[in-house]
DNA sequence: CGAACGTTTGAGATGACTCAAGCGTTGTGG
DNA sequence: CCACAACGCTTGAGTCATCTCAAACGTTCG
């Protein structure tokens, strides 16, 4: 129950009954935190990795002025800090967006998974390089795209996300992000973020008001933005796909 | 011997003698690689991973333009696309920037490890998130610095790495990379990173000519970065921490 | 009702881009 | 051994995307 989202639709790691008990057993405590609280900060020990069940999560870096960089966000399914089971402390923080659930994992189970069940030791492994996998899209949205293609193809990235997880009928999908928080995961300022969603929504591309999220022209915006799903490894995700057309 | 630089200088997973012993024996096959060549493509299916030995490689996507956005770059030491022994598939592409010499792991091989040997497969999971920390950085990088900052700290970072390895003294090595190339892993195009080097070299915080990089002002090219080797896991980083300055 | 927060809009500044051209070095074939 | 092509580095001039600063408006919540 609290693993039901947990890999849920990716290719090649369906959990097996025994897993999924396992991984349950596994869990020691299930906590509720509010909006915007801090969850672990960087160079901190850590005894413990939380599975999200609920609500939105991030993990970012700090510059010297005090502006953060989100770095990931979590979705419901997600493994949130499992890299600090080998890593023993992360090299950031982590804090939820909106009010969020978790399951608490000691690393002591997951210690006695891996030596007790190699097969399911590498289903977490995977799950900690989706979210490297993640990375490098997120790499190629700053370095390459400008402010519309980031905003597009980040809401593609979440929607398809969404959708893998059963939170998304692939065109529309509850987010409680505000343009601040969109701001600081594409690299952009508030002011801009606005402008860049006024623009989409004008062009009828995607409406984004109210915590909702309503995609107009899905193979529009995956153009706009190049996005292809591929990098998530999602099993059935032909809703998601659309034609590549060249840029612009 | 192949695996001498293999996480060598990393907190807490130095490798045992037998563990080194038993990686030796995975090894397959010894190839060599002129510059430029692509070694793996987005997509298709992997059996093997490779142990860099010699020689900087390179990770990247495409834009639909044919432009690339590099996601890493790998130094002897790395254990490359180790990504691909869970995932199955890589959602990128892996190529050399310079003649490479590898060494071939099959996966069949990871998986005898990771039955035998739960704690050495740990150390190679341990591999991969540092990969992972290091996409963390980059985003850091292309979300938040101007074009000097994104210089300067990837400058640092491969400085860090490369000291890691053994191959630098910490102020001074060798990094036979062009100006696009840079261009690429930055986010930025070659006329820039052309402006940027001089404004660097002017400014005495480091000058790159002839293949070799050599650092003038590290504290002071750490600040304009806003570089931290914390995410580097560096055993005995002493020669590479500066104190926090400012932002310029 | 007022404070706090998020969104929206305008005007002006600027960092990085584009286009264009020249220079130096290296490697190769005649 | 020279000529020339290929490549990487360098510089200039003009343009444009995004930022900064500033202010106003709407909504929510206590």
């Amino acid at each position: 129950m609290f693993t039901e989202r947990f890999l849920r639709n990716r290719r090649g790691v369906s959990l097996e009954k025994a897993e999924r008990v396992r991984l349950e057993a596994a869990v020691s405590e299930v906590r509720s935190l509010g909006a915007r609280k801090t969850m672990a900060r960087a160079g901190e020990p850590l005894h413990e990795s939380n599975l999200l069940i609920d609500g939105i999560m991030s993990r970012y870096l700090d510059d010297r002025q005090g502006l953060r960089q989100l770095v990931a966000i979590h979705v419901p399914g997600d493994f949130l800090d499992l890299h600090s089971f080998p890593l023993k402390t992360l090299d950031h923080d982590v804090a939820t967006l909106t009010a969020s659930t978790i399951a608490v994992v000691p690393h002591s189970e997951i210690d006695a998974i891996s030596a007790e069940r190699p097969a399911l030791a590498r289903k977490l492994w995977y799950a900690t390089l989706l979210d490297a996998a993640i990375h490098r899209a997120w790499l190629f949205r700053l370095g390459r795209l400008d402010a519309t293609g980031r905003i597009a193809h980040f809401l593609c990235e979440t929607n398809a996300r969404l959708f893998a997880a059963g939170l998304s009928d692939g065109r529309r999908f509850a987010l409680a992000l505000t343009q601040a928080d969109l701001a600081e995961i594409c690299g952009l300022t508030t002011v801009h973020v606005n402008r860049v969603m006024r623009q989409l929504r004008e062009e009828g591309l995607c409406v984004f008001r109210a915590s909702l999220v309503e995609i107009g022209d899905l193979e529009a915006l995956a153009a706009r933005g190049q996005f292809d799903p591929g990098y998530l490894y999602i099993e059935n995700d032909e809703p998601l796909r659309t034609r590549k057309r060249p840029f612009r």
